[in-house]
DNA sequence: GTAGGTGCAAACCTTTTGCAGCATG
DNA sequence: CATGCTGCAAAAGGTTTGCACCTAC
């Protein structure tokens, strides 16, 4: 799926929800689905004002909200006071590592660990929507490079 | 290991680091193996100062800070804004779910499931340190009670 | 005696909100 | 043309910090 039909899908979904289609709400959309990284708000107000200065912080804010309730957009807690987002579109469920060290972030996916968990939460009697999981520890390279 | 016990563990390997063993410190380690909640600081504030009305909210957030960093605590993001903690001492590691209507969290713990994120990890050429893992949905009370 | 710790209050930083004006449907 | 959205600036709320005083070792 290109990002302009993945943009189509978001527009489509946010009017089918009586909401508005604004030339803000178009921009920040694009700007989430141009990156792969994992942003925090300000950064992708940065990343939006390049095309127009005028947006404000605040209208990012109210728009990663839509976004998160429409389930284009899922926020990711790396530990370091500040909420990050990623977009879901086009993109399969996954689990994070995070290096302590450098902090780079790599995706992975482990379907016998997805099963574990829907087995460990049926034996306790949990229907479980959603879940997060983070590996936190040291990455390839700064193994090599700095012990630990 | 009763509270004495692990209280004189951590004044133990707190003065190994050549880091002093305060009244405040005391009470507020005191008050934090005392609960098995998972307390915000000011929760934990609130505890200390049932016992002494004097102790500041920056000592009890300098005082997590030391323990986490010693190991006898650990952050975990209940998604509130607010950053939770729980002792880690004479209790063994597991996950959480946390119901997202009523706001429960239990813990378990599955030895597959530990395995794993250890085999993930090692594909991956990471060495993991530590992980979070939560799982959010209904629990068995809510499910029965309103659907979802 | 001297690090290191404490209390207070102010600073910080991310996120939220009130409000007046604007644009979408 | 009504409702929802935006921008601004201020407020909120959790956490950190500067500084003067204090205390454990």
């Amino acid at each position: 799926m290109r990002i302009d039909d993945e943009h189509g899908l978001v527009r489509q979904e946010l009017k089918q929800r009586g909401l508005r289609w604004t030339s803000q709400r178009s921009r920040i959309v694009r700007a989430a689905l141009a990156t792969h990284d994992h942003y925090t708000a300000d950064e992708l107000l940065g990343l939006c004002r390049r095309d127009d200065p005028r947006i404000s912080r605040a209208t990012v804010y109210r728009t990663l909200t839509v976004l998160e309730e429409a389930g284009f957009v899922e926020g990711l807690d790396a530990g370091d006071g500040k909420r990050r987002f990623e977009h879901v579109l086009g993109h399969a469920h996954h689990d994070h590592m995070v290096c302590l060290q450098c902090g780079v972030i790599v995706e992975f996916r482990d379907d016998e660990l997805e099963h574990r968990q829907e087995v460990a939460a049926r034996r306790l009697g949990f229907a479980i929507k959603r879940h997060s999981l983070r590996l936190y520890g040291s990455c390839r390279d700064c193994q090599r490079k700095g012990g630990a």
